[in-house]
DNA sequence: CAGTATTTGCAAATTTGTCGCAATAATCTA
DNA sequence: TAGATTATTGCGACAAATTTGCAAATACTG
């Protein structure tokens, strides 16, 4: 994990600082967290700025990306670290919750862009609803 | 289009008031736009924290909603008025263009959500790629 | 049309994101 | 491993985006 990161890095000609490392481990193996979050969570160790361009510097490697969801957008680590996955996202209790990429869901999905004329290189899907928990009958 | 803008309107006891029709009139039947095209297009006729508030109030009453492109959201109106569509992105020249909803496509969606507990209300498809200008050979 | 509740504009406040620059930390080479 | 070379950080000041309180204006009800 840590030796991808350093991989990614390096391949952009970025070096793997403190800050950087920290950042990482705000988001290895949580749920998408939002800036306020990870700048929350690092307050005592990392400038505000520092954050910003640490998530901006991670995008660019590949190593971080954002989920545009609703109102508030959030920070995950990329498919190389986690896997591709879609994203279901609760209107009750705001939290954010992976699913598991379908084969047949994917393939379907390149097929319809493609028959749009469209040569798909990726995507996002995020679902909204309500999970288990707020679901269930008070 | 103005009854069902009035009806979803009444059906929270919000009133039809000035501002809400401008606001209205410039997400009709255009591409998705953003905050700040919004605040410039009323710009002369209603005050930036109306537009916030209106837009807001849209996306309660199920007017309209936010949708995400890349870093900045834009809003568009629901698929009340304009049916339920996907995007597809290219990442070369940066247009947008919509994508019929596929009905297996939906169903799919839907399912993949409930066998993981669950309960969808509703999605956001993104795909991102080159679009059939772009993929033309040089 | 008057009475009542809602909504707006305005100005100020807050929150979010950006920037320049001197001090610091990482990398590279010997 | 030390020293030279760059890249990166923290800080403080900015700038942009969004929110808020409140008095005045507007929409809705009957
Ligand atoms: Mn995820
Ligand atoms: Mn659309
Ligand atoms: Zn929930
Ligand atoms: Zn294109």
């Amino acid at each position: 994990m840590i030796n991808t990161l350093r991989a990614l890095l390096k391949q952009k000609g970025y070096s793997l600082t403190k800050p950087r490392l920290i950042v990482f481990g705000v988001l290895a193996g949580k749920e998408p967290q939002t800036m306020a979050e990870i700048i929350g969570l690092t307050a005592n160790k990392i400038d505000r700025a520092t954050v910003y361009r640490t998530i901006e510097l991670f995008e660019q490697a590949g190593i971080a990306h954002r989920l545009n969801i609703g109102f508030k957008y959030k920070i995950e680590l990329t498919e190389v670290f986690n896997g591709h996955h879609h994203h279901l996202h609760c209107t009750a209790c705001g939290r954010t919750f992976p699913l598991p990429a379908n084969p047949m869901l994917e393939t379907m999905i390149d097929t319809v862009a493609s028959k749009a004329d469209f040569a798909p290189r990726g995507h996002q899907l995020e679902i909204y609803g309500l999970c288990q928990n707020c679901s269930k009958p008070s």
